[in-house]
DNA sequence: CAGTGGTCTAGACCACGCG
DNA sequence: GCGTGGTCTAGACCACTGG
């Protein structure tokens, strides 16, 4: 076959009224543009198999290497994961991810645990100006909002605020207490994944509050991490600020 | 052709005493490896374009697609880099690969500034515990040690310290004086490539010294950012330790 | 055993940069 | 025009998983 003969189903526009010319997303692109949005859409949910790289190339009408290519692309963002002899799947926030792409706190032996919380206060309320801008709110819409303290070993280490936008989670924090590992349960409960966040580091002075609930002293430096986690589709979904003693416990990056 | 007609010069070894089974790596990461050696071995030297497809094809006895896959693992790794119609060349450390591949820090607004530097001291010295563990120096070896103070704008914003190997940097600090682009001068004065950086992140006081330095209150929280910088096989060559100032500029990361 | 993804090849045409 | 990398296809065999 000639190198296309018009693939109906995907680029029934592509070359539809050009001879020639005319440069077109790729086809592997418009492949990875095609599942990405099924994923959005929730088709294929977290934990599922997707079809087999041959169905695929044979409803989009490509071939098989060009299929694979559109989902190795989107392993590599760790939004699918294959495993030989099985399949092709959609990511979850299971306890390991969660740990290794979102949580970044770690000991002195570079050992990752998942933190215990406990909830200080939660309420519904009207959105803050900060907040707004953070999740991309109109003025007057609601969230949910409330903080908590994390422990390792037993150890309070941070207090964090995080603010939900309401018309995503209704019902969050009235009905259900926040679990522990939060993004699995927006995923289960409310079908929201997070899959990417972006991050800001400073340090900041403990107020009166922190010192007591971290057992240090007022003033003493904690590192602040301000995120917004966002879903597939870019738009923000949580806003955390979380404030972290790191005379035990670190944040770590790799660069590069 | 069969799969493989053993291609000679990668794989003398493959299947000459298994007749079947033996599971050695891929060709693509044999080839992989083996580019990733001359870059170790500054055969191929950063700017410089390495042979084309065909011609590492030709050379290794593998197929163009192989030969492929290999040089794009190493372009997602930063360590080579393609323009369509030119070739392929190895990554250097121009002003924009040390600011968006090991620099974080950003003002309000995103945007990325490298700062200006001035030096304080700088000496020789044998190794202290931790920079022989940083470094996996042996606890007699000589190093340079030097600290600097750095500017956004004219404004004191870090003061950092930073620790050199002396085997690998003879003459440094005495000779000529640390430039502003240490990354740059590594390569081109030393031919030492950093490919990569391990951070770690916690929130600690203003020393009297350093607030002098930077214009703030003793004791005031600034952000550590405790660095590690390695090489193309692991090998660390450098240990920095930088105390931000976070009022005005923040480190920025991105998850997921 | 059949079906999945993983590796490898061979060859086509396209888009780009340069002389 | 020629050589580069970029896209796409077709088809082979291997390795793993499950029934």
């Amino acid at each position: 076959m000639d190198q296309k003969t018009p693939p109906d189903d995907l680029v029934s526009h592509r070359r539809a009224r050009a001879p020639k010319k005319l440069r077109d997303q790729p086809l592997y692109q418009q492949v990875d543009n095609t599942i990405r949005r099924r994923l959005i859409d929730n088709v294929w949910k977290p934990g599922e198999a997707i079809p087999s790289e041959m169905q695929l190339a044979a409803e989009m009408n490509v071939s098989q290497g060009t299929v694979r290519k559109a989902l190795n692309d989107l392993v590599a963002e760790n939004l699918l994961y294959r495993r030989q002899g099985l399949g092709t799947f959609v990511s979850e926030h299971t306890e390991h991810r969660a740990l290794f792409l979102f949580f970044s706190i770690v000991g002195d032996e570079g050992a990752r645990l998942l933190p215990e919380s406990r909830v200080l206060d939660c309420a519904e309320d009207i959105v803050t100006p900060k907040e707004a801008e953070r999740l991309q709110l109109a003025p007057s819409e609601m969230v949910v909002r409330f903080r908590r303290v994390r422990f390792f070993d037993e150890i309070a280490t941070i207090v964090e605020t995080i603010t939900l936008p309401l018309e995503h989670f209704p019902g969050f924090g009235t009905e259900v207490d926040p679990p522990n590992n939060l993004f699995r349960f927006y995923q289960s409960a409310y079908g929201v994944t997070v899959a990417k966040a972006d991050e800001q580091l400073t340090a900041v002075s403990a107020t009166e509050e922190e010192a007591l609930l971290l057992g240090i002293d007022a003033g003493a430096p904690l590192l602040e991490i301000d995120r917004t986690a966002k879903m597939l589709d870019e738009r923000p979904v949580e806003w955390r600020v979380s404030h972290c003693d790191t005379t035990k416990y670190r944040y770590v990056a790799e660069r590069g």
